[in-house]
DNA sequence: AACAATACTGACGTTTTTGTCACTATAGGT
DNA sequence: ACCTATAGTGACAAAAACGTCAGTATTGTT
């Protein structure tokens, strides 16, 4: 079952998936929101320390356009954005959470790795 | 909690998991991986054709270099040399189902979407 | 002596991704 | 008239990722 999205062709679902997740900041973004939502730019900035604005702004469009993120603005000044997972964006929870998990096995896995090196 | 690991800094799990799962087809292996072990070069080739050889190597060294593919060689000719997931790269089995399967909801969703842009 | 099969490596170029910097728009407050 | 805050954009540079191609090693078979 072929899928044709944006000019590309995906041969399965986990395909779609990685390149609709796939980004720099996409996962650490989707997470925010996942704990927070709505919330304005400014504040996944500060969730975000690491990520430089412009990355992150690229990183909410293209999660926009594939409509898993929702993107309020509000025409006030100063101008006011807030964005929100999108219903099937929601649906990454158990992607995200899963990851999470894995990841805090797999730091621990690291630093016994490390502890037990330093002894040889 | 800032994690160290092969002269970069993280921190947290979830980033740790990202650098070590993140490479254009290291899901793709492990997803292989978990449905049949252990595979040779050659049979992850025949079951992942879009990637080429060279990819496929480099994939498997830093899953190999990050102790989630455990590489057994054998000393006979032609070569043979198998591939399985270690018990820290098992555990990576949530991940990869639960990305597939918010791949096939995600899939339904980009189709949908696409048959009714079609009828505007 | 050439060929086959398997699992590679090295060099190189291209493409994609990421990061940096300077710049814009807006309306109210001073 | 200028400053403020927020949420951007455009142009470009740097770095990382990816892909292609040709070549290596091994030993048994033809």
């Amino acid at each position: 079952m072929e899928i044709h999205y944006k000019d590309k062709t995906y041969f399965s679902g986990k395909d779609l998936a990685l390149s609709a997740v796939g980004g720099r900041w996409k996962i650490a973004v989707i997470w925010c929101l996942l704990q927070e939502s709505p919330l304005r730019l400014s504040e996944i900035q500060k969730k975000l320390p690491q990520a430089n604005q412009r990355m992150l702004i690229r990183q909410l469009r293209e999660l926009e356009e594939d409509k898993l993120v929702t993107r309020y603005v509000y025409p006030v000044v100063p101008p006011k954005v807030e964005y929100e997972l999108s219903e099937i964006g929601r649906q990454l929870e158990p992607v995200v959470t899963s990851i999470c998990n894995w990841g805090d096995e797999f730091s621990a896995f690291v630093e016994k790795e490390a502890a037990e090196s330093s002894l040889e």
